[in-house]
DNA sequence: TTATTAATTGTCAAAACGACAATTAATAAT
DNA sequence: ATTATTAATTGTCGTTTTGACAATTAATAA
């Protein structure tokens, strides 16, 4: 078989940053990581793509291995490529974000990997650029959820508005007024509100809602500027 | 040295999407392959990441080398890594897109490369998976211009707001209202309009304006809304 | 019946938007 | 000198969106 003549080959990677959320605050997955070096260290997901498969297949299938779930939702960040990112050899890291229901994850629980939610805020120290990958995908998030409907994917299927609302400031870290933030979520056409409550938070309850699907996928790529005085 | 065990390693490249404007049209500069398979046809311009590059490293090498040009806009897009995407070996590619100014490229114009600018919507077939590089290109182009300031990468330092006005249309490949263009572009306070006229297109002449640096590297990563029903 | 708590709904002025056409500044032609 | 021509520039107005602000409602607990 013919080869590039004289071109260094190199490792190259999947990391995936899993973010969920828990009702109050954003948490994202890391693994004690179990090979050499800096075993046992706490890291991002990942796994070297195969030689049968893309980056994103490889994405998608250590985030089955680890988590269990299937079909979620991931977006490409970017590639981190410096020089000397592993001490071992040259490996390229192709970053990836998660947005995952954590109480899916939570009936999935495989303890195999040692996997753990952490506050965002309240991470440990990861292994190599790995905190740097996290910072860019909180950043990444922000931007995106700012435009488009994607946190939705972090809920279940059935949602409250404060529900909803908690998780914008999460993300977001800030203050976003109540009855500005209802008015432009309803606005967008997106939910679909239900007969229930979920009167688990309050004593009046709070209703339901699910997602429009139809109108989900075909706002997917819509610009919606879900949040106010938008600054990234 | 200690290695990962057994992991494949592959070719990792970059390839890069260069968009001009020559006042009328949007173009990209394509180049002839210089390497089997498929030398002398249409390609990208691209190179295989070094042993002590970053793919950005690489990135910059390459546009360097094939328009004499430094610090021109350059953001990563994605990465393509479909197994057999090459044909010889196993190659992965980072896609990049590049915003110059045409006429800054003219002047260094180097005919080692066989390098040619090509409309954007008349452009030969390209090699691999080039033609779904430049796709994706042209669609993150939109999409980012349309929020972001940063189209005037392609533009002299002088220009006018008609060669403004252009070149928003030729990348949405849209009509935008002339009132109201101008009313938004200025309002965003990032331009600085010069005493100069240019009279090359018209009796009457258009102002000069510049870009307030300042004001544009405070704005970079600002939400502009520059598009009139913003859709993507 | 009342107190409590969180969810929900409402108002209003300012700004942004989008659709629309008239005026102006220069040159060329008469 | 006057007029015609051409493209740049500026303006209006009704609608919608925004952002700042507080009152009301629905349930449970006391």
């Amino acid at each position: 078989m013919i080869e590039y003549s004289g071109q260094p080959h190199y490792l190259v990677a999947v990391d995936c940053i899993v973010f969920g959320f828990d009702g109050e605050h954003l948490k994202i997955l890391l693994v004690k990581r179990g090979l050499e070096p800096e075993i046992n260290k706490w890291s991002l997901m990942g796994g070297f793509v195969g030689a049968n498969e893309s980056p994103d297949d490889a994405a998608n299938r250590v985030l089955k291995k680890m988590t269990g779930l299937e079909g979620v939702y991931l977006e490409q960040m970017q590639i981190y490529g410096e020089p000397d990112r592993d001490p071992i050899e040259r490996t390229l890291s192709v970053g990836y974000f998660a947005l995952i229901d954590i109480h899916k994850y939570e009936a999935q629980l495989n303890d195999d990997y040692e996997a753990e939610w952490f506050l965002i805020n309240d991470k440990p120290k990861l292994i190599f650029d790995h905190n740097q990958m996290v910072a860019d995908a909180r950043k990444k998030l922000r931007y995106k959820a700012a435009l488009h409907p994607i946190l939705f994917e972090m809920l279940p299927k059935k949602f409250t508005i404060p529900q909803l609302h908690i998780l914008f400031e999460e993300v977001n870290d800030t203050k976003i007024d109540t009855r500005n933030f209802s008015r432009k979520i309803t606005s967008t056409g997106l939910l679909i509100k239900l007969a229930e409550k979920d009167k688990s938070g309050s004593k009046k309850g709070a209703f339901y809602f699910k997602l429009d699907k139809k109108k989900y996928s075909a706002n997917a790529q819509a610009f919606l500027n879900l949040m106010p005085n938008l600054k990234v």
